[in-house]
Order: structure tokens, then sequence, then C-alpha cells
DNA sequence: TTAAAAGTTTAGGGATGCCTAAATCTAATT
DNA sequence: AATTAGATTTAGGCATCCCTAAACTTTTAA
């Protein structure tokens, strides 16, 4: 049976969900995927019968070796175009991931080979997240959020979320990409936002940004 | 309504069976796109009630300027796609129709205007193809084929088909590029092949060959 | 332990885009 | 003008992928 783009972000959501857990719950690539639960059953069900994932009624799924292996595919198809995208064509980093979204699925492996040529081979995409190797496993690692950081700590921007572009515009504008040092001077209560020292600059950051930006501590 | 990416490819196919005629007629559509007649009189009721091209049962179809927009519109994208796959990413020409049929449908206006500027806005592809400007009419000029030329006389080849690999490929071999001038030498009898002499060599070449390859006419 | 809430699946349906087979129309030949 | 060959359309069907509404499970909390 052939493998239709939809089956392909059905896996890579699954891939992406299952990070930290090993089950995912129908509702989870519901909300993820903006698609009824309803929809979500009859895939999973066509996937189980493909053998690429795991499926028992109201458990959860988990993909198979070989529903991992054609996730990891497209995941590096999708991180390969924004990074390249972004360095070789010149797009700004808030417009690549819709644009990557859609190209993820077309493209030939000569032509990922040769963007992963042109590219030096990198590792990382424009937003900070790991590109997996070619059959290489995705082993991303989980990060706080910058909510999570206490007032007077630092802390280094590691990856942030990459799907919504006015969020990634603001972030740009403020200067945190990934590798930026942040100091958290305090944080307002009552879910107040964020009192942020960046490059010498104080900003005021809200919970709902502050929550996308995902960090490492660091031991100052 | 929204246009589907089946609709684009029958439009286009429309526009380019259009040139030189201007009704086409139900079995070329299906012949040119490897699909059922049913298939295409169902298709193209579509579209003539989208207003994208003129249709009366059994006499064949028209495009309308909206119809024709968009056709231009993939086929810019499609050609400026096999020019920077080819310029840009190191693709050997006989590979990058496929590619662009893909993608020709998934690209944004960005991303096509990114090209264009990457290739110093092209105004042809690696076969020799005119590239339509932005918003602009393609008048593709009808050449006449290798076949054609007379025993004696020398060719500059204008474009060649594009969609077939294995013949890219032996026309790659042979010096047979857009631009090259070609000498018919002679031509053997009862459908024999074509004698030609390129770039000092000489060369025996199938009419099914010669058949796609167009040149306009050297006045030597 | 049981009832309500939350999550999941089943049932039935719609749009797209393709197919084959049968019916119909057009054009060509006699 | 009638027959026939070829082109085209209609009818019915299949696969994909989505939806809502209703039924059913599981979990939670009283």
């Amino acid at each position: 049976m052939m493998i239709t783009h939809a089956m392909e972000d059905y896996l890579k959501t699954v891939y992406l969900l299952q990070e930290g857990q090993e089950k995912v719950s129908t509702s989870a690539i519901a909300q993820q995927m903006e698609v009824s639960a309803a929809s979500v059953t009859g895939m999973i069900r066509k996937l189980a019968t493909m053998g690429l994932l795991d499926y028992t009624s109201y458990q959860g799924v988990e993909l198979t070796e070989g529903g991992q292996k054609i996730a990891q595919e497209i995941i590096r198809h999708h991180r390969l175009l924004e990074l390249y995208l972004v360095e070789i064509m010149g797009f700004t980093w808030d417009k690549v991931h819709d644009e990557a979204d859609k190209l993820e699925h077309v493209i030939s492996e000569e032509f990922e080979e040769r963007m992963s040529e042109a590219l030096g081979h990198p590792t990382t995409d424009p937003h900070g997240h790991a590109i997996p190797a070619k059959d290489g496993a995705l082993q991303e690692v989980t990060y706080e959020t910058l909510t999570e950081v206490d007032a007077g700590n630092s802390a280094t921007v590691q990856h942030v979320n990459d799907n919504n572009p006015e969020m990634l515009r603001y972030l740009d504008q403020l200067g945190i990409l990934p590798g930026t040092v942040v100091h958290v001077i305090a944080k307002e209560p009552f879910n107040g936002p964020l009192r942020l020292r960046i490059d010498q600059t104080e900003h005021f950051v809200g919970l709902e940004v502050a929550g996308n930006v995902f960090v490492s501590p660091q031991t100052t």
C-alpha cells in the first residue's frame, strides 16, 4: 500500500509527540493536527494494519521501527528545508515552517542530499531543532521552557517553537535565537510577564512567548 | 472554490496543447495526462463551472483569461524550478522534469521570486523552453523538428522535449543542447536514421529522437 | 462504588479524483 | 441517407481523507 502525504503527516506528528512519553493518545494527535478525533482513529487503524504503528483501542499508539523511519525521513526533509530556505535562499525564519510543511512530502532523495551538501551536512535547523541524520535516529533532549527558569538565573536558548510566524518575528526582534543567553531578572506575580536581560537590554516578555522558548540552565 | 493540484495540471496541459490550435479535444488531454477520457470530461465540466475554461459538449475546450493566468503561473514555476535545480543545485537535466512536476504546485510566490532572483531573472529553461514572465504571456514560437530539415542544411537547436530522462541523457551525450548547431548530412531511406554532424563529429540518430529536437533552420 | 466527565470509537456522509462499461453523439464512407 | 468507426459523455463505483453526531469506554471524583 502506498504511503500518502496525510499518512506521512500523522507519522511525523506521532513521532514528535512521542518524545518523552511512549504512548500517544488519539486526542493529542487530533489537537496537534487540528483534525477531529474520529479522523485520527480512522487513520490510526489504517497505519496499524500497515505495520507502521502499534495500536490498541482506547490505549493510544506507538510507532513501530518502520513508522519511525518514515517519520525521521520527513522530519529530516522539513528541517533541512527550513535551513536551506534561510541560508541559501534568503527567507526569514518566520516563513520557512509553512513552506517546509508543503515541500517535505514532495522532494526527492536527491533533492534532500543536495541540500544537505550545500549546507555542509548541518545538524540543527534555524529554530534550534536537531536535524536527524540519514537513517539516524533523532534524539532531541527535552529542555525546560523559559518560564521555568528562576529569577536571578541565566539560561541559553536551545530552540524555539517554529509554527507561529508572528511569534518568530517578535523573538527575532528581541534577539531570542538559539544560542542566545537570557538572564531572568524577575518574574512578575499573577502570571505576569518575565523581566529579562538580553544582550544588555531589558525586556518584559509574556508567559505565552516564554513558554515557547526552550533553554538549558546556565550555572552562573 | 479551491484550485486543487489536479486542476492546475489540467489547466497547464490544456494551455500547452492549445499552442497553435485554439480548441483542445478531450482525448488529446486524456492522452497527454495518461488519464481516461471520462475523467477528463468530469474535470473539464468542473473547470468550466469555475470559469477557467469554455466548454461545449463534444466540441473541445478553450481556456478563459483566468484559466490562462493560472496555467502560466504553473508553467513559470515548472521552468524556473528546472533551471534552478540545474544551475544552483547541480541536478543533471534529465532529472529535473519529474522533480519540477511535483514542486510546481507547492512552492509559494516568494519561493518563485527568490529562484528568479538567484538565476538573474532568466527567460529560458535548461531544455530551451521560454519561461513566462510574472503575469506575462508565454508566446512560444512553433519550431520544426530535426526530421524536417533537408539533407545538406544546418539548424540551430531551440528546445528539446523534457519528459524523457533517458532521451535527455542520450541527447546530452550527443551534444544536442539548446543553441547547438546541427548539420544534416543525409537522411537514410525507409525511415532510417539521420546522419548528422555535430561539433565536427558524425552521428546516426533515429527518427524518434530527431522528432523530439526542435530547431530553427540556418540559412547557410 | 457509582455517577459524571473526559476520551475514544462507530456510523453515516461529503468532496475529490480516478476508473470501467455502457450509452450517445459526430463524422466519415458508401 | 444509412451505416459504422471514433470520440465523448453518462452511470456507477472505488479509494482517500475529512466531518458531525451518537454510542461506548475509561478515568476521576464524590
